[in-house]
Parts: structure tokens; sequence; C-alpha cells
DNA sequence: TAGATTGTTAATCGATTAACAATC
DNA sequence: TAGATTGTTAATCGATTAACAATC
């Protein structure tokens, strides 16, 4: 019995990301089924887990032979709607904004760079990996046109609240805030914050608190959330 | 009764990581003495947490009073290992790895970077915001002088594994891995995760999923994990 | 002292793991 | 059918929250 949609923890979506990697990995191998205990074995997340993480959202596989991989991926991008494209905006033309806005890994995802902002007229104007950089307070007059759902935001830290606040004028539903600076977002807005230096900070921690080097290679170590495939 | 350090769950260093930045600011405005109540309407944080949080480490308030926001901050930043520099390499001369080597918020954070590595020819020996761009399989033997423990892994996801195993044998203990695949590493290692794509994966999900603009501004809506101050 | 706030213990909550009946 | 594996329920685990005695 499938549980509707929409109440699935944190953590579950988190290794979401994982499994669609994962399931697109043995697409591309040409692997057409995959159970559980399979996935277990690739990823290091218990079948248990997994079985319940997708019970969240449905029913993807048959007892005693297991999922199909191309069924489950393309149910599982429908969850995460990944099946269509999605328009973002970046705002802060600084060495970040420019490095992401000309990242190749988007070209084979659902996300497409649409606009690149910034406040400094010394900027505006200038060409960026074919994109022209606009002035962030006609934001939301441009995205009437682009129609942007996803902000970006790699301004100073000081500035992200002020532009946050203009996305979210700009009808930008889900930011990813980049700049070292906690930002108030309305409740219909979804924000993740991606910290550098506070990752750096918690690995610090972490320096000489960690077992001595002794056994063989394993990874069980504290990798506070593995990424996959 | 203070707990040893050592055990401290995983979500209590990412707090603590805010104290932090909050503290500094605090310290900055000149703000002597600060209560777990302030804290908490600061950072919105329950008062309880935070004291939970900071228990694990040791006693550092007075009943009654609060805290010395000082002598907290200092307290804290020795246990996260913030009160001495960490020097600090970036494999993959890209984009993203170019831009972090450039970041201005290392200037005051106690991190350095001290090396910038890549497998290009045509890379290896350039100068990068005053770096040499180095060849990647000379890490063992360099980081024997440069002394770096934080690795800064910024390659394609293809080349993850085989540079962050360069990394281990170089004497890196701790790697910020931005590739979007998982690395294997010895349980001597830290490693996290940093993954724009899977970031804007999780947004996805909620685009569509968040309740509808109606109330006023607040901030209770999924955001991952709130940066502060 | 009275009021405030700590550090800690106990209660609650939520997520993970284990177990298993259903079923392919 | 026998063996395998699902989806789900129940047990466990761990983190958050509430409550409060200790104490400034």
């Amino acid at each position: 019995m499938s549980q509707e949609q929409g109440n699935a923890p944190e953590p579950t979506l988190a290794r979401l990301t994982r499994y669609l990697r994962c399931l697109r990995r043995l697409s591309d191998e040409g692997i057409q089924t995959i159970s559980s205990k399979q996935l277990e074995a690739r990823l290091g997340v218990l079948s248990a887990q997994i079985r319940k993480d997708l019970s969240y959202f449905g029913e993807f596989g048959k007892p005693g032979v297991g999922y199909n991989v191309q069924h489950l991926l393309e149910r599982l991008s429908e969850v995460m709607q990944l099946d269509r494209e999605h328009r973002a905006v970046i705002a802060g033309a600084g060495n970040l904004g420019s490095a992401l806005a000309g990242y190749a890994g988007f070209a084979k995802s659902p996300f497409r760079i649409v606009g690149m902002f910034d406040n400094n007229f010394s900027k505006i104007g200038r060409l960026l990996w074919n994109l022209e950089i606009q002035d962030i307070h006609e934001l939301p007059r441009i995205n009437q046109t682009l129609g942007a759902t996803i902000g970006i935001l790699t301004v100073p830290a000081n500035a992200a609240q002020e532009v946050a606040d203009i996305m979210v004028d700009a009808g930008i539903r889900a930011i990813l805030n980049f700049a070292p600076a906690h930002i108030h977002v309305p409740c219909h807005i979804a924000a993740r914050d991606v910290d550098l230096l506070r990752e750096l900070e918690i690995l610090s921690y972490y320096l000489d608190r960690l077992p001595a080097e002794d056994e063989a290679k394993s990874d069980t170590a504290p990798e506070a959330d593995g990424l996959d495939s």
C-alpha cells in the first residue's frame, strides 16, 4: 500500500538522488533488473532502508525478482520532478557564479542556466558563457520572460538576504544559497545552503580525531553523506 | 558533568559551526554575554538544543547569567580546531577549482590554499592566484614540503576516486569532494561530499510541493540546513 | 533574596533496522 | 514447487525537546 507523496523524510530524498545516480549508471551498463540487496552492495545503504525509502512513493518491484532498472529510473525521476526541464538563474557573477554558469555537468541534467545577474555596473552587459550579465534589480521584470523557478545565489554574505528577497519577488520558488549566511524565505519557497567554510570547519573537527591508520581500506569513516555511483 | 569529546552527533557539529558564526558576529558587535534563549531567537535553534549541543564538550555558561561571548567563541573554536591554520590543496584546476582557489572568504578563516594540482599538461606550470599549477602525480612528493592536511577535490566524476587515492597517499587526512561521485576512503580519512546537482535535485522535488503563497513571510519552509548569522 | 539560566535527566519524536507474511 | 525478494509492520536506535534541580 503506497503512501501519498509529500511526507517523505529529508534523508530519504537525499538517498533517492543516490539511487537515481546509480540507476542511471545501471541503465547505461545495460543492466535490466536489480534487487534491493544488489543496490545495497553498490551503495552501502541497507536493502531494508532502500525498500522503505521507495515505499514512500509507491510499489516499484516484483517480489522474488527485484526492480526493473528502466522503470524504477523513470518513476523516481518523476517523483523528483527530473522528467522536465528546470530553468535557473544565477545571481552573483563572481568567481563562483561564473564557474557554476560554465559547469559542464548541467548538459545532461534537467537544469538550464537561463540568466546571470549582478549589481556591479562594470560587469552588467558583459558576456559570460553566452549569457549577458544583467542588472539584478531587473530580475523580477526579466524573469517574467525567462520563467526561471530556481535561483542560485553566489553573492557575498552581506548581500545574500537582499538578493534572495529579489528572487522571491521575481517568482523564483527554490533557492540554492552558496553565500555563507542564512537567508530567510517565505514558507512557500524552498531553500538550501551549500557552505564551503562550514564543510571545512566540520572536516577540521575530525582532523586528529580519526582512528589511527592501521586497517586496510574501508569506507566506514565519518563520511557526511555518501554520494554515489 | 562534561562528556568526553569525540562522540558528538554530526548534527551537533553542523550546528556548532552556526553557533560559532553567530558568536563571531556578537563579538564584533561588542556583545559580551548571551543566553541560550537569546541565541535561540537569533538562530532559530531551541535553547535546550543549544545547551545540549554545548554539553557534549564541556560547561561554558553560568546559571542565571548565560555565556561569555568571547570565552565561548574561543572554547568552541578550540573544539572545532579552528584555533590553528589548516593547509589545503586543490586538485582540479577547472572552473570550480579556480573559483575556490580565489575565494576571498578564506582570508579571515583558518584555511589556507597552499597548492593547486591538475593532470592536464597544458595547465601545469601556469599561475593561478599566485599558485603554480602542479602535476597531481607529484602531490605525494610535494606535500612532504607543503604539509597540507586537507584536500579539495574539483575534478570530473570519473577521476574523483583516483585523485582521492593520490591525496590519501600524500598524507591528506580530510577530503572535501565537489565531484558528483562517491569516493571511498580509508576509515582514518574524513570525507564530505558537496554536490551541486544533488542539491538541485532535492530542490526540484520541493518545487510545486510547497504550501501556497498566502501567509506572511516566515522561515519554516523545508530549509535543509540553516546556516546563520 | 528572587529571578534567571544553566547542565542534565527523562520523555518524546522520528528515522533506521530487523523480521516476516505475501507473492512472484 | 522452492527460492528469492518485495512491501510493511514492529523493534530498535538516536536525536530532539521538555522539564527541573542546581546555582549564579
